[in-house]
DNA sequence: TTGGATTCGTCCATTATTAAACAAAAGACG
DNA sequence: CGTCTTTTGTTTAATAATGGACGAATCCAA
């Protein structure tokens, strides 16, 4: 892609971003975006429509980053790991703010429900139904541990992330292996 | 002007300063430059000739900057004052990255005959020759103090700066005045 | 010295960004 | 309510930036 096009974009989202974390997203203007961001007004608008469609595309961006870190080569290869967890755990310390922002921003309460749905979808690929969960409804379960993912995720992030990140790995691993979301230990 | 224009100057100059402060002026390519502004190497040269001429219009906006911090208002209206002495250093502090560059590269010798003759064109304007200055010859009292501000300065910005703006104000306030580079202190 | 790689400086057509204007909608405020 | 201001979304012509190409110069290792 043109290197200008990333070059606007990237200061577009910031600036966004960042009057996200200072106000509601209601009275955020088109104007003090393209001030913040040091670009013509018009810009903005080459790219996003309106303020919706950028907080869509934020939003869209982030949570693909989201389940690549954990899942980086989708379907095929590699199986989920630990280390992957982990890399998970660094993405969300590293854009914390972005996070941050939209969680608590009082204007984008549909960001908890796009968030579940991303783990959602991850989950119901990578689930095993066999064993423990054999006479499980999978929908259910599905339900209860996007949930469960979800509550912790934003818990980590709202909350001054009170533990590091190996510490959530090594609690939410446990907790997945123990409902065969991820490939199980191979001495059981 | 043109935003794009600044932009893009703006980042090829932090580029190109950065990268004086890593290596010799001689072993900076545009290629590095250009790279790490994130801008086509086209663009370096539609603004600059050359890295000689790059180099040679950071300095001069420094200077220009330097001088315009002690005499903001030129020749007209507002006397040089303790506060803006103060601005002075206060500038010489912000841009203290830039200034250690130049004055600490091996490949940029120049810069310190540089600063001196900015010095001299701003003393000649500013001395008072009467009073205890009737009887010396201008051209040399001026030599010798702008050898002596312009030691000041690096010494200051080359060692990791030891004293506060402040203090290099107080002290070199009052070798100004007793030079009668600045307006003399009415009780007297 | 020779050859390969890198940088240089300049050119080009294409594309993104710019500032401006504009009417319409939304807010702010008395 | 009406007035004034700001924001919105769209359009325009002008211009800066882009990537790519090119031959020449420079550097560096064999």
């Amino acid at each position: 892609m043109d290197r200008r096009i990333l070059k606007s974009k990237e200061a577009i989202v910031e600036a966004f971003i960042g009057l996200m974390a200072e106000k509601n997203f209601e009275q955020v203007t088109i104007n003090e975006i393209a001030n913040r961001a040091n670009v013509s007004r018009g810009t903005v608008y080459l790219h996003y429509t309106d303020k919706f469609d950028l907080l869509d595309q934020c939003i869209k961006f982030h949570l693909v980053q989201l389940i690549d870190s954990f899942l980086p080569c989708g379907v095929t290869g590699i199986f989920p790991s630990k280390a992957s967890l982990l890399h998970t755990f660094q993405y969300l310390g590293q854009h914390a703010f972005f996070y941050t922002a939209v969680l608590t921003n009082k204007g984008v309460p549909m960001f908890r429900d796009r968030l579940k749905a991303a783990l959602l979808r991850g989950l119901d690929k990578q689930i095993d139904m066999d064993g423990i969960n054999r006479d499980m409804n999978k929908e259910m379960l599905v339900q209860f541990l996007a949930s469960a993912i979800g509550g912790m995720i934003e818990w980590w992030i709202t909350d001054p992330m009170p533990y590091s990140e190996a510490d959530m790995v090594e609690q939410l691993w446990a907790l997945m292996e123990r409902n065969q979301m991820v490939p199980q230990p191979l001495n059981q």
